[in-house]
DNA sequence: CAGCGGCTGTCAGGCCGCTGTCAGGTCGAA
DNA sequence: TTCGACCTGACAGCGGCCTGACAGCCGCTG
């Protein structure tokens, strides 16, 4: 799961961040009104949280620009003390869900998850792909009811499968995702993963499609 | 466990945060309306402990702003002796409990289990998970039937396990709640605290998931 | 006040699971 | 056949995690 933390102030940014990947999001932030919009209108998050009071360029600003170019990503707008104009010009703009700061962590985290399943339409803590689950309380995974053990990095990676599990992802969106441009890994990284992913959970269930991408086996045929 | 304590007279709120305390609630206090309800409004409290005559805002319109505004924590309102009225109030406004003044700290701290245990949906005192088993009341531990002596930190760690024991907790969670975001210790605080229940307790009953948490081992093969 | 003991955060050291890289091998498309 | 995308086993380094030791703090006791 990557997220987009927009925040100026860097101590409120940090503490996101901390909390956020501690929760297994990839945190990217950002500081500066104008290159956030630019950010979420050009790169795939799974998540924005977004503060309003921004330099150059407004936050409600921002995300109304986004919805009216068709970006749909989750919105989590962070709104000051009392402030009830914002959160009712925040949900007309296009946010998903508010925030009043100060906020509890834990609190932020949730909603975060909770914003990223319903994106995913589930409402539940399962989801489903073929003979595969993924359980995002206990981070666990299981094969025809059987559990898996998956280290943290195959978590993050069958997590995004799963959530985008309509569609190819391409092999350079999944290393973005699992690692971030600042400090890329070679393809071959991602290729070890999925590797050593096949080999816990047997072939028919991560599929490759040569040139495209992979994705996650629909059904498995034959039991 | 995390408790407001919004009560005006300085003495008894004293009174009230050491008894809290003394039963492993963090305690945080206020005593001034306003800020009790904006706290409430924006923080997450496990309980509160509200005092109806307060400075600037009164308790009641306090409450009835929370409930309105969706806050469902546990509510133990605090009212005048032989003010009647005060309790329809109250529990018209959403208070889960009250308690008329003077009282006795013990009967408080009572008051606040039970209502911190029914709002975990747990009607009893006992709270198990495996072969661990937690008195909350008498904040004990057991292993097999076994007690087991734990300090106050530790007890605070397993309840908290114990609490969200159908997921994996992550550390910056666990230090979060252990601590507070204010005071942070370094991550190894908490691992040398688990080692030491470890000690304890025996392997096979906090687990790691390395990289992303620990939690309590649901069931203990062999016996 | 001095001594003592329990509690707990920090430090240093170490283990080992995780993971990126490398050097090949395999397979599909043109 | 050739090329490049992809797969795979081996391996080494890193870092998450564990642990014993130590010191500071605090309450208790004499």
């Amino acid at each position: 799961m990557r997220v987009l933390v927009v925040e100026d102030d860097t101590r409120i940014a940090s503490d996101l961040a901390a909390a956020l990947e501690n929760a297994a999001f990839r945190v990217e932030t950002c500081a500066d009104g104008e290159e956030a919009w630019f950010l979420g209108d050009t790169e795939e998050y799974d998540l924005v949280v977004l503060d309003l009071g921004l330099p150059r360029l407004d936050g409600l600003t921002i995300l109304k620009r986004w919805r009216s170019n068709g970006r749909d990503m989750p919105v989590l707008v962070l709104t000051a003390r009392g402030a009830w104009t914002e959160r009712v010009e925040g949900i007309d703009a296009g946010a998903d869900d508010y925030l009043p700061k100060p906020f509890r962590m834990e609190e932020l985290v949730a909603r975060a998850r909770a914003l990223v399943r319903r994106s995913a339409g589930r409402g539940s803590a399962q989801q489903e792909a073929g003979d595969l689950t993924l359980d995002t309380n206990r981070m666990t995974v299981t094969l025809r009811g059987v559990p898996v053990s998956v280290t943290a990095l195959e978590y993050r990676l069958l997590s995004y499968l799963m959530l985008h599990r309509d569609r190819i992802i391409p092999p350079g969106e999944l290393l973005e995702h699992l690692y971030g441009d600042e400090d890329a890994r070679e393809a071959n990284a991602l290729e070890a993963v999925v590797t050593r992913l096949r080999r816990k959970l047997g072939s028919g269930v991560l599929g490759t499609r040569r040139g495209f991408g992979y994705f996650l086996e629909p059904v498995e045929p034959e039991g």
